[in-house]
DNA sequence: GCCAACGTTGGC
DNA sequence: GCCAACGTTGGC
């Protein structure tokens, strides 16, 4: 039996697009948009449904880890790629051979608080956190379960 | 295949 | 709004 690497992730979105609020009144979204190839591979290839995720507000007042989300679908293409009025409309890509994948997620619950990225990088403990290390842009990353557990502990 | 130019992310 | 970091594109 082997073990997948991870079965934890952290998204990152902008709360004034679709915050963790957003979310808890929609219940399920498709996470769609996502046009980094290694993003994408993480959700085609590494997350499967059940997976728990860190919703994480970035490019905001406070960025930080607002609230926990669950995969709640196995990846299939994005349909915004196909849509030329669509912002993230991808002209290269077929519906014979899509280039962009999503999964749905679904709502959790809330944090107590925003645990932010601030107290997140005063944590030695973290300092490997791919999250907290420096220039990282990524939207969709894996979170150790070592890591998750730590960092709900702060809550 | 190199790498300069360009675009995007996201903290500040 | 600035700009560092980094991914992508495209000329060669």
């Amino acid at each position: 039996m082997s073990e997948r690497p991870y079965s934890h992730w952290l998204m990152k979105s902008e709360p004034d697009t679709f915050s963790i609020d957003d979310l808890r009144q929609r219940k399920r979204e498709p996470w769609d948009g996502v046009r980094n190839y290694q993003a994408r591979n993480f959700m085609r290839d590494g997350m499967r449904k059940g997976d728990k995720v860190f919703f994480y507000h970035s490019n905001c007042a406070e960025p930080g880890i607002a609230g926990i989300a669950e995969v709640a679908s196995e990846a299939y293409p994005d349909p915004s790629q196909f849509d030329p009025k669509s912002k993230y409309f991808d002209s290269a890509s077929s519906r014979d051979k899509p280039r962009w994948m999503l999964v749905d997620v679904k709502y959790v619950r809330k944090l107590k608080r925003v645990i932010t990225l601030d107290e997140l990088k005063n944590q030695p403990a973290l300092a490997d956190m791919a999250l907290v290390r420096k220039g990282n842009r990524l939207s969709v990353m894996p979170v150790d379960a070592q890591d998750w557990n730590f960092i709900l502990a702060l809550e």
